[in-house]
DNA sequence: AAGTGGTCTAGACCACATG
DNA sequence: ATGTGGTCTAGACCACTTT
């Protein structure tokens, strides 16, 4: 574990035990170092982590504050801390649709950069936010690197399985929003009439060496689903 | 200008240049600093500014690699660059609707951190993205931080106004997402029947000292806008 | 003028990937 | 084993804000 990263936790952890608001100053940069006893650039790194994860904001010769998210049930967007935490905290879990092997058609072949005779998992999913709909997912993960998984594992995480049991990195990803109006198994999956509104969200996970191993098309709820996002 | 930020350009240009594409690799750590005559941590956070940009990613012992935005046409959900370059990238107008001044809502007084006795400009405009109406923007700015706006202005780009005119730096922002079906005004300003699918974005900007100073209401044409996030 | 965050350096050592 | 990115330090100096 980095210093910095503990450090951040250490801090984090303060914030949220002492309850401080908005805009509360944290001590200074060289404060901050004599406290946990690292060097200045480390600190700066620790803040440099908080400051994208939207817990405190700089300001430039005056100091460090704390900053909190305003309003309550939204996804966040940006995978800010585990995605993990995300699913518990708001309650999310999975029902399985189907689970098959298959070869891939041009659309996927081109979003998982791969050719028309590999072969790729087939998941759909219905995923439920505190037992109301959220979304009907349709993924697909390339067999070469996704080497194993099956109809139990499905209906779990499948990231977090990933992650711990295949030792994947998950490096970065793409992520495209279209909203639109939902019709056939969209429409049947969400319990909606046709032509109700919905945002799909195209995925594609890329591992850490920038090889893509995931293309997910989720379509949201628009009633049980909202986003959020901060820079 | 900090060398940090010099250098990322250069090697921006450099990728643009030479029409490196997606997996190149690029010279070390090292290297880079030495081609650049800077330290080996300035490289590194050069590095980490391409990376948050989406132009690069790096693989730890193997090298710096060359990251691409796949499809066109998206509008970018994070300011990576000026949103200014955005906008005449995708060829972005405004049209004014009205704009005057106002005691804010409830609403408005919550989401600007302010008083009901303080004034704030209200601005509604259309946006039309390559000639096609993009959104419907209701937007509201606190007097006593943006202290003059008119009519004129309200026309072009406020933010572009707000930095160089007022010389406000923009600090930060939270967005939130929300998918509902178009009524009212909304429908009538983009030209869309009641109850078309549309995306809400609520916006709020904050100074670098962490002062609420405009709330966005911004509904986006369905078939004429979709967006893109890269993490 | 004093305090605070931002940039930059040179160098040491660690962790991971590849051949 | 070698190369490459990742972390960390100590210290210098700059830019901005506050008093």
């Amino acid at each position: 574990m980095p210093k910095y990263i503990d450090v951040a936790s250490k801090i984090e952890k303060k914030i949220k035990d002492e309850k401080l608001s908005q805009g509360t100053k944290l001590p200074s940069v060289t404060e901050l170092a004599d406290i946990y006893s690292v060097s200045k650039n480390t600190i700066l790194k620790t803040l440099t982590t908080l400051e994208t994860r939207g817990e405190i904001y700089q300001v430039q010769g005056s100091g460090i504050f704390v900053r909190h998210k305003k309003r309550k049930g939204y996804i966040t967007l940006l995978e800010n801390k585990g995605f993990l935490h995300e699913l518990t905290y708001l309650g999310i879990k999975s029902k399985l649709i189907s689970f098959k092997t298959k070869k891939p058609s041009e659309e996927i072949a081109i979003n998982l950069n791969c050719s028309s005779e590999d072969e790729v998992y087939e998941v759909k999913r219905v995923q439920y936010i505190q037992d109301q709909i959220m979304s009907y997912e349709i993924s697909y993960y390339k067999k070469n690197i996704v080497t194993y998984l099956n109809k139990s594992i499905a209906q779990d995480s499948i990231f977090n399985y990933i992650k711990t049991a295949l030792k994947l990195n998950i490096g970065f990803s793409d992520k495209y929003l279209i909203v639109e109006k939902t019709k056939g198994d969209v429409s049947k999956f969400l319990d909606l009439p046709d032509n109700s509104p919905t945002l799909l969200i195209e995925e594609i996970y890329y591992t850490t060496n920038g090889e893509q191993f995931d293309y997910s098309k989720v379509y949201y709820h628009y009633e049980h689903s909202q986003f959020f996002l901060q820079s």
